[in-house]
DNA sequence: TCTTTTCTTTACGCTAACGTAAGCTTTGGC
DNA sequence: GCCAAAGCTTACGTTAGCGTAAAGAAAAGA
């Protein structure tokens, strides 16, 4: 009784259109069981999907996604050639996310200092508002 | 003795193409000064810059580093709604580097799990080497 | 001063990742 | 059994982010 999706399911699920994940196909992404013409999306399609789509998120192209899953489907049959690539574009791949740390990490300082600017810029108009320096006011206390 | 810097000095730094750089002018990010035709780069230029390449690594598209860079511009001057307009997209950026975090996370644990398998096939190959299994070895020790 | 870089603008080209439309088949609900 | 909804293929269109070439001006080194 293994779970099956059809293409509009895996769509709504995650937010996208079926034209991307049948493109995802096309790319060699994917590539689904059939009943007839139709499409039928296993556990392991859905999971792939998902990485596809992080993969996305983590500024992956589509073309190294399917690179990672080639070397991935290949990795219990490679030579130790084949084995010691894999590890080493693993070890890059660590590379790139310990940039991505160091770089979130320093966007996170920077929306700290904006939103303190931005706190000031608030409070400060809001001083102004209450010492009556209002220009634009509709109704001002007094007058 | 404000230090400045040539156009193709940036792209040396940054190891990009000067086409990229006066192509983020043409975007609205940069806007050098210009001795004669000659643009030139002031720090303040060289830290946008380096936002922008930042932003690309974290996938932002040029357009929303741009809506960042413009906001950020008009933060001191800005309304009581735009300020407030700022501080919700500060905490939808935010969000979205979590989201990064917990992405970056998962893919960590992956490749913890591809190395894993990678080292497992390897060392079961040198086990066959070992125990004369080999069918492609070119000098076999016995035969 | 001459020549070789480095700079400029203009403009067409290209790839990735889909969007969108046309036209046809299949399937689920009444 | 019928019809709308969902699926399919084919194919052209679109946007972002540059690459690349042409043709000329300015700056720097010999």
């Amino acid at each position: 009784m293994t779970k099956t999706y059809t293409i509009s399911e895996l769509a709504n699920e995650f937010d996208i259109t079926v034209r991307s994940i049948r493109f995802y196909e096309d790319s060699g992404l994917l590539s689904p069981s059939r009943r007839g013409q139709t499409r039928i999306y296993s556990r392991k399609d859905r999971v792939r999907l998902k990485l596809i789509l992080r993969g996305k998120r983590l500024g992956f192209s589509l073309a190294e996604t399917k690179e990672l899953f080639d070397l991935w489907d290949n990795t219990s049959q490679g030579s130790e050639q084949q084995l010691k690539l894999m590890l080493e574009i693993i070890e890059q791949k660590r590379e790139g996310l310990r940039q991505q740390l160091s770089d979130i990490a320093m966007a996170n300082l920077e929306l700290d200092n904006a939103e303190a600017r931005c706190r000031d810029a608030l409070t400060e108009l809001v001083d102004k508002k209450q010492s009556g320096w209002e220009k634009t006011e509709k109704e001002p206390s007094s007058r």
